[in-house]
DNA sequence: AGTGTATGTTAGTCTGGACTAAAATTATGC
DNA sequence: GCATAATTTTAGTCCAGACTAACATACACT
């Protein structure tokens, strides 16, 4: 059979809930595609059928071989197109995850590879997630959390969480973004906030903002090759 | 309702069918997206109900303001990414055209735009057929068919049938592209075969080569700005 | 260990978009 | 002008992928 679109969705979605050989759930996926919990075990049937997942009722699915190099390929893919879609067209961090959950399924093989030489191989989405190489190996990139940080320590962001779009511009607006060097100027002991400069300005932070932030060494920015 | 791709591809195909507000009947739209004709009446049902056709029963479809409005801002997503792919990304004319037919469902208006910009505002696909502008007014190109050329006159390839997949590769093949210089050496009275100069090295075609090529005044090319 | 709750599955339904075969209509040729 | 051919529509099916409501299982707490 042929992999459709639905099913790109659900291998990519299983892939990134899918911590080293886990199980994933039902409702987690339902939960992360916002679709029902009765069309995902429906869904993880077809797959299983495909041999692409291994399915135990009640229990959940794990991505086989043939279905984790599927999946790594798909968010090869997403991650790329975001990235062609920030460096290349120039369009907002904020806004491009849901045209490249479109577009991905869309993008012929051929003009991925172009995207990617084109970009110099890069190792991080626009987001600072990883970009599994052509084998579906994914770069080791060494971040650790904002929280982890002390007082008077500088590092710069090197990843930010994508799922509530809200977050997002509002990270965008504030400039706390992939590659922003920042400092912590003091750690508040109620509430968890963290005051921080940012370029000469500071910026009093949440626990909600805090958990949405890595740090850590980011790749220098590579001008698009043409 | 919402726009499916399928009809999207039924509303291009209606208007790449449809000569000035001719009616457009349900085997022509078949035989071009390669369905059967009932699923053909089908569709038109559906669209007819969107008011983007007016339909008539036993004789044909055409397209409404609104639907006429839609279809060519499709026709325009799908040339500038034929015309993105070839000029950007460097991939065959031959190739452009498979890639497009899925891209073109996928790719937002902000995406559009961007390619537009980076291309110049081209008025042409690769394969010479005009771009709508944005508001779905299609430039006015003056070509004519090659097989209007007498001996020893000289034109510019500006438009080639893109409907043949074999075709088209050839013609790719022989360097028989829109911008190649020609030269016509001799028209033969038999089978209607025309000797070609190109660039020095001469071709023989025949009658279905000739058909697929027009000749005229092809825009310069224009490097894409980034 | 038993029981209530959360989670997962089944059953039944819907919709879009395709198909084939049969029926209806229009076009063509004599 | 009428019979036959070609085209179009209808009727009936199928499949993917979604949904809700009802039922089944697993887990967690006493
Ligand atoms: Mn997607
Ligand atoms: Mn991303
Ligand atoms: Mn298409
Ligand atoms: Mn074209």
């Amino acid at each position: 059979m042929q992999i459709s679109p639905a099913m790109e969705d659900y291998l990519m979605a299983i892939y990134r809930s899918q911590t080293v050989a886990e199980r994933v759930s039902t409702s987690q996926i339902a939960r992360r595609l916002g679709v029902s919990a009765a069309s995902t075990t429906a869904m993880f049937k077809r797959l299983a059928e495909e041999a692409l997942v291994e399915y135990h009722e009640y229990t959940g699915a794990s991505l086989t071989a043939k279905g984790e190099g599927l999946a790594a390929s798909l968010v090869r893919r997403h991650r790329l197109a975001e990235r062609f879609l920030t460096d290349v067209l120039g369009i907002g961090l904020d806004q491009v995850d849901p045209m490249a959950d479109r577009m991905e399924h869309a993008l012929p093989p051929e003009v991925i590879d172009r995207f990617d030489s084109i970009l110099q191989e890069p190792h991080t989405c626009p987001h600072g997630q990883p970009i599994p190489d052509k084998d579906g190996v994914l770069p080791d990139l060494h971040y650790s959390p904002l929280a982890s940080l002390a007082a008077g320590e500088e590092a710069t962001i090197a990843r930010l969480e994508e799922g509530d779009p809200e977050l997002l511009r509002y990270l965008v607006e504030q400039g706390l973004v992939p590659g922003a060097r920042i400092r912590v100027v003091e750690k508040h002991p109620v509430d968890d906030l963290i005051t921080l400069d940012l370029g000469g300005t500071s910026l009093v932070v949440g626990q909600r903002v805090v958990a949405a932030l890595d740090v850590g060494d980011v790749p220098a920015p590579r001008t698009p090759r043409l």
